[in-house]
Formats: structure tokens, sequence, C-alpha cells
DNA sequence: GTCATTTATGAGAATAAGTCTCAATCTTAT
DNA sequence: ATAAGATTGAGACTTATTCTCATAAATGAC
């Protein structure tokens, strides 16, 4: 197991990225933790390492290499998510109580038929679709 | 036809809501456009007849009432949308170059398939979810 | 209708998330 | 090792939203 520090750098150096402190602990936090975190919570686990401008900075530029996506909870705060090596496409369900966020993937017959119904969508309404999110909302196991 | 500004007044009183000029403004711009707006448009749209913190306020009262439904656009600025008198379940398409926001319902099949994955998904992670939200990024027919 | 009580409003102050600035410091390529 | 260029940190700034509180409007009882 290769440990998180040097996944990390081949992560940058892969992107032709200049491979910095702020920058490997950002990556360093998103891959420990392998869930979707806010800015707060990449904040405290990286324990002061960090200047706050730093951060949105650097996630800014991770986005630009197109190793995270970003994305914002139904609070409106803003949330970072590693774009793992498979980079599946995959949906969010929102706690409404802790805020936490889990990762689902729709059956894959389901996203398939969403996919086909967006192509008729965009016939229809003579739009052109290039994403699409799906988000669900509740209270997790924890927390009911 | 009944005036706007009639069916806002019997929107308000069916809540038992206080009758007061700032929510019949609103009430009455979102039923002439009938469509999403931002706090912008309906400032705008209300021509200086609304204080701003006003109208944030009206909007969580409305909200509070279950007239209107709030969410955020992918740039995160609050949008407002009346529910409508048969209040279908609808989801949103986003145009990223004018951020016009468009209301598409699915084909009902899908809809319900849809609906069924979210409970196998409730099992599967145990979550309880209540709502679902499906939004679609892209560019509509004016800006393409 | 009038009055007293309750409730909502407006203007601006306060907050908070995110962005920007710029001098100082790292990275990289040579 | 060094010079050129890119990145950082700290705090100022911006912008969206919420809060405060004195004033004004709405309601319900008479």
């Amino acid at each position: 197991m290769v440990s998180a520090r040097k996944r990390s750098r081949s992560l940058l150096s892969a992107s032709k990225a200049s491979i910095t402190n702020p920058r490997l602990i950002v990556l360093e936090v998103l891959l420990k933790e392998s869930r979707p975190l806010t800015i707060d919570q990449v904040l405290r686990l990286a324990s002061g390492k960090l200047a706050q401008s730093t951060l949105y900075r650097v996630i800014n530029d991770l986005k630009a290499f197109d190793l995270v996506t970003e994305f914002t909870t139904p609070e409106n705060t803003m949330v970072v998510e590693l774009n793992s090596a498979q980079g599946r496409h995959h949906h969010h369900v929102f706690c409404r109580k802790c805020g936490s966020i889990t990762d689902i993937e729709l059956n894959p017959q389901l996203e398939s038929s969403l996919e086909s119904e967006v192509k008729s969508i965009e016939n229809e309404y003579s739009f052109s679709i290039d994403t699409h999110s799906l988000e669900l909302f509740g209270t997790c196991a924890s927390c009911s």
C-alpha cells in the first residue's frame, strides 16, 4: 500500500502540476478520508498547516487539474471530493441533521434510462445538457 | 381570469397568513412570471417597492406557509419558485451561460423507477430519504 | 369604523463564505 | 546553485444573507 503522501505526489506530477506542500496536504486529507469534505472539515483535518485562503486557491487549482470535484450542500457550503482513479459517475445523499454526505451509485439500468431521458429532454426543450446531478435528502442511519 | 392580486390574497388567506403589501408584491411577481426567479430578479420586477431585507424575510415566511420553494443555482444564488396549485414534482435545467432556469418533468415511468431506486437506496444505506432533486446543466436554446 | 395589540416592515448594521492582493517564499529548470 | 516563475499566507475586500430595532401596518374586539 503506497502512502497517501506518495500517491498525492504522483497525482500532482501526473497532472504536470507543481508539487507544493499545501496541495499535498489537501490531497492527503482527501485520500485518507475518502469521502466528500467541506472546507471546514479539510481545514480542521489539516490541523492548522494551511491558510484558509490557500485552501480555497488549492481547491480551485486541483479542480483545474481535474483531480477533485466541487459542489455545494443544500445549506450552500462548498464541498470537495477527490476524483477517484475509477472516477465513476455517482450521486450524493445529504443528511439534514448531521450534514454528512454519502456517495451512492444508481443501478446501471436506471442510470442509463436517466441518460436517455436527458437526451429526449435536450430535444424537447432544445437545451444542450452536459451533466446531471441527482441529490437525495434525508436522515442518515446514525441520526435516526 | 382572476387578477394576480386577488389570487395572491387568497393564497395568503388560505394559509391563514396576514395579508401585507410586500407579501402580495412577491406573490404577484411570481404569479406573473410563472418561473423560478432569483432574488435580484424579484427585486427588479418589484421595481423598488420592496426592501431587500424584507424580500428575504417574506420569502422565508412564504416558505413556512408552503407557498413557495427555495433552492440555489449552481452559482449559489437563491431562487424562489411558486408552489403552483397542482404542485407537481419537477426538476430544473440550468443554463450555464445566461443562468436561466427551466422546469422540467420526467416521464412518469422514469420518475417512478427513480422513486423505487430511492427506496432501495434507503435500505442499502439505511438512510431515510424524504426528497430528491435532479438537476441538469447545460446551455439553453437562445445561448447556443 | 376605532382602538389596542400583535405582527410585519425598512434601513442599515452585522455576519459569513469566498475571493483578491501583494510581498515573501517555495519550485523548477538550467 | 541560481534565476525566473509560480505559489503561499495574512489580512483586506466583496457579496449574499441575516439580524436589529424603531416605525408602521394589520388584525380582532368592541
